[in-house]
DNA sequence: AACCAGGAAGTTC
DNA sequence: GAACTTCCTGGTT
């Protein structure tokens, strides 16, 4: 798990309100799991933060007890190249090395072995530094499709921002908070400092505010990087995106399990058949995304019904509650 | 109670 | 006019 935390030391320097995303104590925030019953509910304890763990060391028992804000519904099943990590041939690493998460410092000893080892562990971690930051702009560049909202927190009104912080909420199971930053635009909040937010919200105000950082930070990286990144720059020449269709808005949702399995996931990806877990979280982000705030699982599976006779979604023929089929995947 | 099916009318683009 | 949204009646799980 550490390696995450190795990987974004760029960003975490960047961004002062990030160590708080990973030190502040708040309730325990659960994190999306396909089976609700592995669902990590973290919580940090002092232990769990400390960068005591070599590359070589991770294992899954090493991801309990850790929260992680925006990388945390990372899986190795969904994600291969974090099995890739663990694979990555170490130079003859001895026994219990341990890896410090702090930025590099400059090598201390001469010994020209240290100095390869270290310049290895360097390119490593710049590696991963440089996956992370891909991940990070990838569910960006997610949640910017999905709310119809710029990649950047400067460029947002109020609405835009209200679509944030609904969307944050749903993400993480927050109460609701969004009305306490009524009439900010992404500019205002911008220039809130992270005591501004703890005195709108005491109790996560630390977190929004270093969730908000690592919008910015995100951005930050996607402008010096989105030359070489497709989607990153589709969201930049899309922004305002066109409206988007349910059947679509559905499928992106289904598109990011490691964010959204606990609301919709397939059920034969294949035949295009999906289940909604959560019929009220899915309408209810179906409603940000629309700017409905009365939408709920009613009227949405009413929407859905309408493709019925369009012959884009029908009831699969093994059906079930809360199941229903693409008619014409393509994935 | 929650979900399902579909008619009818309204809204937004 | 398309694509929903809202409201509705009535049926099923």
């Amino acid at each position: 798990m550490f390696l995450f935390f190795s990987g974004l030391n760029t960003l975490r320097m960047e961004s002062p309100g990030y160590e708080h995303m990973l030190y502040s104590t708040h309730p325990p925030l659960y994190i999306s799991q396909p089976n609700p019953d592995t669902r990590m509910a973290c919580s940090l304890k002092e232990e769990d933060i400390k960068p005591t763990c070599s590359l070589l060391e991770i294992n899954e028992h090493n991801w309990s007890g850790v929260y992680m804000p925006y990388y945390d519904r990372l899986t190795i099943e969904e994600n291969p190249w974090l099995l890739r990590m663990t694979e990555v041939p170490a130079p003859a690493p001895p026994p219990f090395r341990t890896v410090d998460l702090s930025p590099p410092a400059p090598t201390q000893t001469q010994d020209p072995h240290s100095e390869m080892e270290s310049q290895a562990e360097e390119r490593c971690l710049e590696q991963v530094h440089t996956m992370v930051v891909g991940e990070v702009l990838k569910d960006i560049d997610t949640a910017c499709k999905l709310l119809n909202i710029a990649p950047d927190p400067m460029d947002w009104t109020c609405m835009h921002v209200q679509k944030w912080l609904l969307w944050t909420e749903h993400l993480y199971r927050l109460p609701q908070i969004s009305m306490v930053f009524q009439e900010l635009t992404g500019s205002n909040l911008c220039s809130m400092t992270e005591a501004d937010f703890r005195q709108r919200t005491s109790q996560f105000g630390d977190m929004l505010y270093a969730h908000l950082d690592i919008w910015r930070s995100g951005n930050k990286a996607g402008s010096k990087g989105k030359c070489d990144d497709d989607s990153w720059s589709d969201v930049v020449c899309n922004y305002p995106s066109q409206p988007i269709h349910l059947w679509q808005f559905l499928r992106d949702l289904l598109r990011k399990p490691h964010n959204y399995s606990r609301c919709i996931r397939w059920l034969n990806k294949e035949k295009g058949i999906f289940k909604i877990e959560d019929s009220a979280h899915v309408a209810r982000l179906w409603g940000i995304r629309k700017n409905r705030p009365a939408m709920n699982y009613d009227k949405l599976s009413r929407s859905i019904r309408q493709y019925y006779k369009k012959g884009i979604i029908r009831k699969p023929d093994v059906s079930g509650r809360l199941v229903y089929q693409f008619v014409h995947p393509v994935w």
